[in-house]
DNA sequence: TCCATACTTCGACCGTAGCCGAAGCATCTC
DNA sequence: GAGATGCTTCGGCTACGGTCGAAGTATGGA
């Protein structure tokens, strides 16, 4: 009893199903103006904005005042990560929205996960990038491979500059509609950004789920094969 | 709104202060009563066997019975990774319990975690385990390391055994109190449970900390040397 | 200056979920 | 059987937290 951490708190603040409903708006990536966090909450803007000062006292929020607008975003990408994580272990157990809903089936392809690639794509992407040694998978831990550099700037990626960041270059992330691991990280927030910069894939709006044009789909697809089925 | 799985159950599940005490009372590893769980949570017995129902439904608990008796635990190791992970966003933050209490530096030095030592002990543990190439860390994962096989029989642990479970041999988890990883998978259970039967530890009675003999701190900091500091 | 937009704060309402006392099962011991 | 122990179910109380209408504050534009 009254040991470590206080993790009611924050299962309190990811517990209510309003404020779970914004949070996975958040994932998109993007930031959002309060008005648009409540509709994404299904409430009011005044309930709205009574959870999102609960979010950012408790600093799963961060917020950019910009003119009149309140643009919310999360706080890091560990709040992305511990979301992930917890709608993996939620799927796993069955904790499924009661009706699929018709854009389910996109989300499963590919979508957004806080700032990389995320979906059956997501996890084909790193399958390959495995297979081909442009990464190293360890465990469930991913390092840049002997022929990565070179696989990364022909796709336009300058490995050597993400280095620079002190954010983690590959980091695994387990995908919970794949129940795999997908690419996180610097890297696969470049790659991610590269596939919009090129047009191949768009977002959508209001949604998580990433569309690929005809075109970047093919470019994709040819990027990435699947020859052989990879083991987990 | 509407997509993906549904966190919002198990974030309130984990948010009500009597359940998160009664499930980090379990992260103890050890099988609880009723009455036990009771007593962890600070709530009559009624009352926790609703709670107990309900983290029963929502599958983080699993529980035996025995004669008159109803032994919980957590369903299986992805809950305890969950917590735990839980645990080092919420240290991470600052939400941390109100009084720090006098137990928590033991807490701090050596506990367990579900199943594995955590803790500054448990820190140094694998440190020095990747130090001498025992196990080999590449990112955030962990794999058994070109000079494995042969320290772990010196230690008594059979490690050909334990790769015929299906469970991961080597698994990194976040520990909440150092932010740094420490050893689980079926691995970081074998080497606790060494410990425990060659009477080098004990665990404290309701409590997650584990107390070494001053004869097994001895052959523990013996075994693994922190010889320089081992970078993140 | 005046109004519109974006958001917060206040106040009141209400439902749900947590809580416990008491009673009801189930299981073991004698 | 009788009684003790472990736990669940029922019923009713209470309080907290989510909710929204209305009013208040800040920013931008005309």
């Amino acid at each position: 009893m009254k040991e470590g951490p206080d993790i009611a708190q924050i299962g309190a603040l990811i517990g209510d199903p309003a404020r779970a409903n914004m949070l996975t708006a958040l994932m998109g990536g993007k930031a959002l103006t309060a008005t648009e966090l409540a509709a994404a909450g299904g409430i009011t803007l005044q309930t709205a904005s009574t959870h999102l000062a609960k979010l950012e006292a408790g600093r799963l929020l961060a917020q950019r005042k910009q003119g009149r607008h309140r643009y919310f975003t999360l706080a890091d990408d560990a709040v992305g990560k511990l979301l992930e994580s917890i709608m993996g272990f939620a799927a796993g157990r069955g904790h499924l929205r009661h009706q699929p809903g018709p854009k389910e089936p996109a989300l499963r392809k590919a979508r957004v996960c806080y700032d990389h690639l995320a979906g059956d794509y997501g996890v084909r992407m790193l399958d390959s990038l495995v297979a081909t040694g442009a990464i190293d998978a360890v465990g469930d831990g991913l390092a840049i491979g002997a022929k990565g550099e070179e696989t990364f700037k022909c796709i336009g990626i300058d490995v050597a500059d993400l280095k620079a960041s002190r954010r983690p270059l590959c980091r695994s992330c387990l995908d919970w509609s794949e129940r795999r691991a997908h690419l996180a990280g610097s890297l696969g927030k470049a790659l991610l950004a590269t596939f919009f910069d090129k047009g191949w894939a768009r977002r959508t709006a209001g949604s998580r789920s990433v569309i690929f044009s005809p075109d970047g789909e093919r470019h994709f697809l040819a990027l990435f094969p699947v020859e052989t089925p990879v083991a987990a």
